[in-house]
DNA sequence: CCATGTTATATTGTGCGCAATTTAATATCA
DNA sequence: TGATATTAAATTGCGCACAATATAACATGG
């Protein structure tokens, strides 16, 4: 009953399943902005700051160059972004949004609205989340 | 500054990352079982009950034919489990594990401590993490 | 018994995520 | 300067996730 290896003794699989769940609930919604849920953090990311190198964005998210390359290259093909080598270091890709990457903002602003909407949650509870997981999550950046 | 697009504030990145730096702990474990996290899931549901048709461990684990058809043939590529189509009714995918499955379990006992271990966390910050997790992740079912 | 609908799994296609390797540019040091 | 090391992206390969569709088996009503 008490066996660790019981699915319903688990801790991670919860936050698994949740994440997962999570990105379902954003799916409807960013699709009518024509993103998924990584692009749409690629582009949290470059509305707060721009512009960004590849390794930037990466930091910021945990995400790596064989993640980040292609969905900058898709983000680009739908003509949101620019990506530029810089001409003082040229190993490093420059990420610049193009007018219409930053004008989607602007449609963006209802997204957290109607995910939690979706989630059917209070803010309270959404705040509670976010102090123990990130709680949790803090432990594992220096060992990672 | 309470810019509701801006990525501090969000909730649901911190799970997206937390959920991914869980795996990330998995995998140097499970690799010395040959698993990766999903699979150790399926061995999981498989262990507690045997033996499972695919719908059934889709249901216990959220997950679709999409993914676990390819994922079950893996295993069984593996020698850990079985697939055969039930007799009385040859739509249905029966899922027994091989002895070489069933005696995984033994070597697999240690995973969740080492998990916990690598995770650098106590059992208090877990709990408290799975609690708060499960009561949202239990409003999300219903409407999903 | 046959047509129609339903169900369970499989397949296809796209997009992550990440390890491992490659490529090219820059830094360093003998 | 020229060999070596380091760094930043890109590439490759594999395994999820999931939508959409296909396939095959079963159920049901006329």
């Amino acid at each position: 009953m008490d066996d660790p290896l019981l699915l319903k003794n688990q801790v991670c699989f919860p936050v698994y399943s949740l994440s997962r769940e999570i990105t379902n609930k954003y799916r409807p919604i960013l699709d009518e902005l024509g993103l998924t849920y990584p692009q749409y953090l690629v582009l949290m990311a470059l509305w707060e700051n721009e512009p960004q190198c590849v390794n930037e964005i990466g930091c910021k998210l945990h995400l790596d160059s064989g993640t980040l390359t292609p969905l900058l290259k898709r983000l680009e093909a739908k003509g949101l972004l620019a990506r530029r080598r810089k001409s003082c270091d040229e190993r490093v890709v420059e990420i610049n949004l193009t007018d219409v990457g930053r004008k989607l903002k602007t449609e963006a602003a209802e997204v957290p609205q109607k995910v939690m909407k979706a989630m059917n949650v209070t803010a309270e509870e959404l705040m509670e989340l976010k102090e123990v997981v990130l709680k949790i999550l803090d432990k594992q950046s220096c060992n990672s």
